[in-house]
DNA sequence: CGAGACCTTGATGTCAGTCAACTAGTGTGG
DNA sequence: CCACACTAGTTGACTGACATCAAGGTCTCG
């Protein structure tokens, strides 16, 4: 399916490929005569669940975050969209969804939901995209999963970079973080204070360096993964 | 889609609707002639991602986990499958899992997933019943995601039994639990004594009332929804 | 310059993990 | 039949980690 495993031969350690080899956004792409393209701003609502969106989005640049809201007024960010990651903002039963612009500058591509499921019926290759994307953002909500999972706050911290590290470039280690400590910490179900406290944490052990607030340096990956693994 | 939001007048609250209004299960009982059933003792593994299976499984009675494992021991049970729930065991780049019978008598009915896949591209209807199946597995991911994100156990073990009440019966207050508290404590991110804490202290605040260990009655939903919301 | 969002650091209380002990049920083999 | 081992579940004591509250710092934009 989409991604590899592949056994780096040094390490004998399972190393990450990134999930990109799909190639439905390359197929998206040929409609986007027909796709209108939009800049959202931090926050900016792009869509909620109480609208039923009849609108298939890619991100074209800056990222996305789909968030729940609980009762009290803390959010939880469900999934991070990152550029090329393809989503439709689907009704929930249970909960209420919305959908933000999180980067300063989010560049979204929209394609007509309806269009696309309709081409689905008569070409079976497009039929599959629409699985492929639906298995990719189970891919990602396992990847969460497992990063929510992790006891400790260094330990999602951790996962959370070398995942962000793996989505974005594959293999080079200086990891840029498109939202802020408080989407981090949404995302990460942590207080902004811990975010803040777990990165100092990592920089002070020096297995990251900071080049900015924004962008982060690999230094340690090895050390990284072992504080990661729990 | 699946699943519809209904509000309760006397309540004014969201209540939960099972997911189960999706035609999926149906549809592929037609096909049960060239199926094949096994049971599946507690513990047993169905499957896992190393050796890619040719399968698709409809859980027919008791319960089935998908776990991963990470590299110290620890478990994580990434999806919970309940009945009329259908899944596969798609080989995953970043993770090993296991699925494994979580009930102590799991019935499994296995579909050729290649046969499936081959009626799919002949058959829109199979093709969407594909997108379906995706669709209600990110359905139960977000769901979990959002348990997990909760901040305390007590919140965590609501939550649960909600969900697992809104999944088995719809209505009912009664709800079985199909796997030790050692599975819910790997579902929930938590330690086992703290799940069983956090069930007696549910029932010290007459909330819930237990009858056996497996078995449990919701005395006071209101009072869990408000437990659960944080 | 001032306002506001974003980020960091410190002090403190609470909650959950860990270790340990105990109970109950279940199956096995002599 | 009983002794034994093993799994499942519960409860208690203790410690460590994270949330919370609070304060101060940095940056951008009007």
């Amino acid at each position: 399916m989409t991604g590899q495993v592949h056994i780096d031969s040094q390490t004998k350690r399972l190393s990450r490929v990134p999930l990109k080899a799909s190639h439905a956004p390359h197929i998206l792409r040929a409609l986007d005569a027909v796709a209108a393209k939009r800049t959202y701003r931090r926050g900016e609502e792009v869509c909620n669940s109480t609208c039923i969106s009849d609108c298939l989005y890619r991100v074209t640049s800056g990222a996305a975050k789909r968030c729940a809201t609980f009762p009290k007024g803390r959010q939880q960010i469900v999934d991070l969209l990152l550029p090329d990651d393809i989503f439709a903002c689907a009704p929930n039963a249970h909960h209420s969804f919305s959908i933000e612009g999180a980067a300063t500058e989010t560049v979204l591509t929209c394609y007509s939901r309806r269009r696309v499921e309709t081409l689905a019926e008569s070409d079976s290759r497009i039929a599959k995209l629409l699985s492929e994307i639906a298995f990719e953002a189970v891919c990602r909500l396992e990847a969460q999963l497992l990063i929510l999972g992790r006891t400790t706050a260094l330990e999602k911290i951790g996962a959370f970079l070398v995942e962000l590290s793996d989505r974005q470039s594959g293999r080079s280690n200086s990891v840029v973080l498109p939202v802020s400590r408080y989407d981090i910490a949404d995302y990460l179900a942590l207080s902004v204070e811990t975010v803040s406290r777990s990165l100092t944490g990592l920089k002070e052990r020096g297995l990251i360096s900071s080049i900015g607030t924004r962008s982060i340096k690999i230094i340690d990956r090895d050390a990284l993964d072992d504080v990661t693994s729990c």
